[in-house]
DNA sequence: TACCGCATGTAAACGGTTACATGATTAC
DNA sequence: GTAATCATGTAACCGTTTACATGCGGTA
């Protein structure tokens, strides 16, 4: 099944906030899963084991009192080192929304401008986005068929929602408030 | 390899607008690389063979001056009843986004009860997505971490968005001036 | 000369899902 | 008694990307 790849960083990001097992992992991301794709069990559990053959993490088997016994993973500090240079590489510009959610999703473990970059880099692949959706919406005339046009209208309505969200958080980031937050939540876990 | 999103079917119904090559498939797709990933050459080119090998698609070698020779496949009266059952059967309810925005695209190609019904369906799903972020979202007590709460935030604004647009769409079909280009549409290519 | 766009194709690697197996405990 | 939740794991399969090969014509 060679080595699985971009999803070990995620997990390796999740254990950063608590020592987890398996199932915990699916658990704790299934609230999510309209936005990502949660990975099954069948690509879980032997990320898990190739990364503890890695030495990223390491397993403690806590045996359940009348549950079954439970593989708890903990990250190392090469596996801490590892994600942070994961994190710390800006995301491809062509990449999949998903490559942007699991930076999201881990977003305590950048630093405040870490966060601000990602959220910028991020901001700059949608309005190129929405540039070139009002191009061809401008550049065709009339004459294009229906789907084409609901398409294009369905992608437009998007990119500009998730601009505007962009801009909001970006702007709350500037004040006291979350700006502290983020400090907070950064030191708590993993200072890059 | 994600949720298999099916592109036979996907270029099928891209052929009954037009017959195409392989490569003008990708470059008709091209504009809307960021809604849907364009497929690569490396699947687009052995799908047309398999396609053309069940005889939902026929060939015709163009050999053009000065050009490299094209392929250029129609699609066949077998393709457009296989294109007509994959159409009419609804997205599955943990479908991708792909599987929503390839009939999307495609809805000049359905009728308009059927475009109606595919709006409908997504609106469900992405309402219940919706009410289900919120859900999290209140019953987490202010003590989850930065990135979650961004996340849901993201996915809050993009549902309530992505509904807006669901809504004012559903709207425009029941006014009579789109409804009638749906009937003309939809005559045009493929009468379901 | 070298590279880019056009145009088609193939093989290997990849990153995953599906389906299955196991087994204990709680709930209807 | 049988279904569901918890919990881990493996193997087969699948669709797709990546990388490569080929070749021609225009262009910098």
């Amino acid at each position: 099944m060679a080595k699985p790849a971009s999803i070990r960083h995620f997990i390796l990001g999740l254990l950063t906030q608590e020592p987890m097992s398996g199932y915990d992992i699916k658990r704790s991301l299934n609230s999510l899963n309209w936005l990502i794709e949660v990975p099954s069990f069948g690509s879980l559990y032997p990320a898990l084991h190739t990364l503890l053959e890695d030495g990223l993490v390491t397993v403690e088997v806590v045996p359940g009192q009348d549950r079954p016994p439970r593989k708890i993973y903990s990250i190392t500090e090469a596996g801490r080192q590892v994600l942070q240079a994961w994190m710390q590489q800006p995301v491809a510009p062509n990449a999949s929304l998903k490559a942007f959610l699991m930076r999201l999703i881990l977003a305590g473990h950048l630093s405040g401008d870490g966060l601000r970059a990602h959220l910028e880099g991020r901001r700059a692949q949608v309005a190129a986005q929405q540039l070139a959706l009002e191009q061809t919406a401008t550049s065709m005339n009339g004459s294009t068929n229906l789907g084409e046009r609901l398409t294009l209208g369905y992608g437009l309505a998007l990119a500009t929602a998730e601009l505007n969200w962009l801009d909001d958080t970006l702007g709350q980031l500037a004040q006291p408030s979350l700006s502290a937050e983020v400090a907070r939540s950064s030191s708590a876990a993993l200072v890059v």
